[in-house]
DNA sequence: TATTGATATGCAATAAGTTGCATATTACTG
DNA sequence: CAGTAATATGCAACTTATTGCATATCAATA
């Protein structure tokens, strides 16, 4: 399982609360990795139970208690032996490719629509992905010593998005044509 | 679920047996789907008793029978119905950026073989589909209209790979300045 | 002739992920 | 003052995927 080094890789970067590690998934580790809610907090409990984090709870008036998680050291030799050790290669599932694949059986205007705005979403993401890059750029050398691998899987996200991007304009363009030719 | 669908596709194509599917999984849709052996045959049984696929024995002399499935009149319609709505962003998940998220933690020179050897892999990918496009590119006309859906599937894999390859030469890049300044 | 690899199928246990529901507070908006 | 969104946490049921095991034949290789 891997949820459990993205959580001990954002713990080991900053202690903090399931919510603060949703949040965190969503703006940082988004492009690369997702979690539900529901999943966090049980793989919290589990990741307590099994020791590999320390939870303390914070009183808050009013509010009810967070809980406030921090790597232990069997967590932190946990995660530094899996960053070690080498991955096998992640399995892709694509199910747009498969109907793509399949867009034979589909209405073409439909498909079209569809193909635009997968290209808008992933153009609304590069936009995102390259303001983020330039605030690293402008900031200080000692900052972008520190994040320089963080840097490096935002410019995998840059990399990505634009091939993305590139791909979805050849199949609107395909698509494009065909429909324009449908209706001569 | 999408395997469903996965398979629905291939089946569109041509009819087969779970090992014949297996072997398209990897051969065409590898690229962006992934089944193993015992999903599919526990997705085809769950299937057949849904009645989207039918099942044809044939009997082979000594060896243990083929079961051959045909789509049903259902289950081309539920193929239809999913390649005509939208569908949702799929979940990415990538261990490789969280590792490297984390590559303070991780041994340079071990970070960078493991990029080298994921570089070199993505290259591989990457004439294996150029070989297959150049194929396409020089079947008839006919050939090429049938299969252009398909063939964008295909662009996809060359850009993504192409991508791949890209992002691992800047890491790749920087993990050699790194590895290159701590010697001197 | 023994072993390996490809063909061909499947079950059972476990792990991982999704969906739906549930609660409770604070702060803002209409 | 009612409704919505954000904060903050979790359970239960269900679906989906992985891992390990199991069987049986055929063809080629060592």
């Amino acid at each position: 399982m891997s949820l459990k080094h993205a959580i001990l890789t954002l713990l080991e970067t900053e202690d903090g609360t399931g919510y603060d590690l949703l949040k965190r998934f969503e703006d940082h580790l988004g492009y690369f990795w997702n979690a539900s809610h529901q999943q966090i907090y049980a793989q919290l409990k589990t990741m307590h139970k099994g020791a590999l984090i320390d939870c303390q709870l914070e009183a808050q008036d009013d509010k009810p208690d967070k809980k406030i998680y921090t790597l232990t050291d069997s967590g932190r030799q946990a995660l530094s032996e899996w960053v070690q050790q080498p991955l096998k290669l992640g399995k892709v599932k694509d199910a747009l490719l498969v109907k793509i694949y399949a867009g034979h059986l589909a209405n073409k205007e439909q498909l079209l629509e569809e193909m635009l705005h997968y290209r808008d979403s992933h153009k609304r993401m590069l936009q995102t992905f390259l303001a983020i890059e330039d605030e690293y750029r402008n900031s200080s050398k000692k900052k972008q010593q520190e994040l320089a691998m963080p840097f490096l899987t935002l410019r995998r996200g840059i990399i990505g998005e634009k091939a993305c991007i590139e791909w979805a304009e050849e199949v609107i363009n395909y698509l494009q044509k065909q429909t324009a030719g449908a209706n001569k």
